[in-house]
DNA sequence: GCGGTTAGTCGAAACGCTTCGACTAACCGG
DNA sequence: CCGGTTAGTCGAAGCGTTTCGACTAACCGC
């Protein structure tokens, strides 16, 4: 391993004239940066990340934490990484993924106090995160990627929840229908405040509101048994059931399973729209899923780009982005079944109820009438 | 930040002595060592990590160098990756995953030569990875997640293949199926030398022979449409088939979608088995998949304490290591349908049989009328 | 032709740790 | 009682950079 002395002394300049020929931290005329460049190249030299770390105080390590359950990571979530690699790595950073999730705070903690980080990603933010208190309190840049609820003072770029619900929302009032169920995740994730959880179900209840339609919405567990679990409820609920919004994408394979397996068919007898999903998870589904497709590797990238600013600049400027999904029509959705109620009798798990809220039967009525 | 220096001070010792207090390279009285830890508490110190890191040339990071493609890292990937994380942060060492792949040899060269790294995992490892050969000319400790062709002084961790095939195989054969296809990846991974296509390729021949029966296998791209594509292949170079050896996660999605718009029920007309697959993904179909269990985290863990003999032990043995997959029995797998041929007549992919084979009718008119 | 910049270079002092050699006591066997 | 270990501690020399202050020449406007 040749080290900067061998450089200087083959070029026949000092050390710290090598150093600025690397950082440009000082002009150098062409003549002696050629020479020093040229030593370099056949010493194929390249500089010690450690001392560089220890003499600037830079590490040139940015973090992205990221909390791995056993779920694995979507598709989603790994533009986001992809991205982010990318965007460090153009500008002569690493990026370090760490899977630390809100239960790894001391691993955090040594992480950050051990100036190994000169800034740091958050994926999977909560609405409360103690990440962000960590990382703060040890003056440790941070961009978040999602948000927490109060967000003064924080950069972060996050999905436009609000405009992706309500596009979606739209899509299926468009196509006619008026009897729309939500599915969530779980209602402890909800509880826990999980911001992609909460705010699609307060953006629904606006956009189904705005619309006079009624807001139902079920949580699922985040897999194939909570999917099908759900659809159950939300038959039971809602007879008159049209057409289903899901955010959870593992409820959702199990939810068109059931469905299937109830024999309604996709999507004649319900409409199903997956929000925030990338083109090859929709594409997985049978028939492929109409969706909000999240915009990927772009999340990724503005938010490094962020970083960087408030690593460098030492300041940086507060930035905060929304970012769009866009509707993709795909095979799941489509106009309700008109003439007949087809998901209105299918027993199974399902008695119905004995005597139907008045709303649910005038609104029935309602739709049986018009066809 | 207080420095090793002030809690020297703080303790009444000297500099050394508090770095042995860390590292334990030598003997200290019980006495002094208190002394010490009671002003690194108090001061809440916390080592520099690169201070420390041009100082012992060791960066106390191991690199774990991970493909991420747009389909993002399966279940099965990521419980690696955690295991992985856990055991390399017990051993007092950071896991940063970096998504290098045989593309981005540039990068990797730059990591490695920047000593930043004290070994290296690499994952998604083909015949012939050229990433091997940059890690062992900088000499950079590494152990294999998967296998390259030849194996000599290379450490790994893999699946074991040949008795995953043979599990299912045999499975399959036991249950009375006879015309099993093998639904593999696409022709072109293949090609490439990715290890998992050509082994279980290898195996699932070796097995079928050994049985007495016709290895016949399809290429499918990994993508729902991929399993779609290969069902129709399937079904018309073997009309009687009865069962489905799937190496293709994502393939295996569209495949049983397929296999339902057809009318074709799983497991009643034919059988689907998911190889090296974890559990949470197997349950999102509908039936959930029958599948052999990949070995999870254990993976991860045993290919970090191998890295870490070799790096801490400078030698370090050469350890080579192969995981069963446990076949878990799901509702994708049953006996073959005795008596009529069921899967004979699903002609040309795309329409419905115009006469529609006796058994599959009649479950079909089954279904409908429960709804 | 003179003070004041500026470009270009150098030497040396950090940066915060590890580790080697050396030293002092205490302890051992013979 | 003496040479040889061993336990425990210290001082100092690195590790390979960055960066600060200083120096020389050349150049500026007037």
């Amino acid at each position: 391993m040749a080290t900067m002395q061998d450089v200087a002394r083959l070029a026949r300049v000092s050390l710290s004239t090598v150093s600025y020929v690397l950082t440009g931290a000082r002009p150098i005329s062409q003549a002696t940066r050629d020479k020093v460049l040229a030593a370099m190249a056949e010493l194929d030299y390249q500089p010690n990340a450690m001392a560089r770390g220890l003499a600037s105080r830079r590490s040139r390590i940015l973090g992205l934490l990221l909390p791995m359950d056993e779920r694995g990571l979507g598709a989603t979530e790994t533009a986001f990484v992809t991205g982010a690699a990318a965007a460090a790595n153009t500008a002569g950073y690493h990026l370090v993924l760490s899977p630390i999730g809100v239960g790894d705070l001391d691993e955090l903690r040594r992480l950050a106090s051990q100036r190994m980080l000169d800034g740091a990603l958050l994926m999977e933010v909560q609405l409360h995160d103690p990440r962000v208190d960590v990382l703060r309190e040890l003056s440790v840049p941070l961009v978040l990627i999602g948000r927490t609820a109060d967000t003064t003072g924080l950069s972060y770029v996050d999905i436009d929840f609000d405009q992706t619900v309500e596009e979606a929302v739209e899509h299926l009032v468009g196509l006619g229908h008026r009897r729309i169920v939500y599915v969530n995740h779980s209602a402890e994730t909800i509880a826990e405040g999980y911001g992609p959880a909460t705010r699609t179900r307060d953006a629904f209840a606006v956009a189904m509101t705005r619309h006079g339609l009624e807001p139902l919405m079920i949580p699922a567990e985040d897999s194939a048994a909570g999917g099908r679990t759900a659809l159950a409820a939300a038959l039971r609920q809602a007879p008159d059931l049209t057409a289903i919004l899901a955010m959870n994408e593992s409820a959702v394979f199990g939810l068109v399973g059931e469905l299937s397996s109830r024999g309604l068919s996709v999507p004649d007898d319900l409409s199903v729209i997956s929000m925030v999903t990338s083109p090859q998870v929709a594409e997985l589904a049978t028939p492929a899923l109409t969706a909000m497709n999240s915009p990927g590797s772009a999340v990724g990238r503005i938010a490094i780009e962020t970083l960087l600013r408030h690593v460098d600049g030492g300041n940086g400027e507060i930035h905060q982005q929304l970012l769009p999904c866009a509707l993709q029509v795909r095979g799941s959705s489509g106009p309700p079944r008109t003439g007949s109620n087809t998901a209105g009798n299918t027993g199974a798990d399902g008695e119905q109820p004995a005597v139907p809220s008045t709303e649910a039967a005038r609104r029935r009525a309602a739709t049986r009438r018009r066809a």
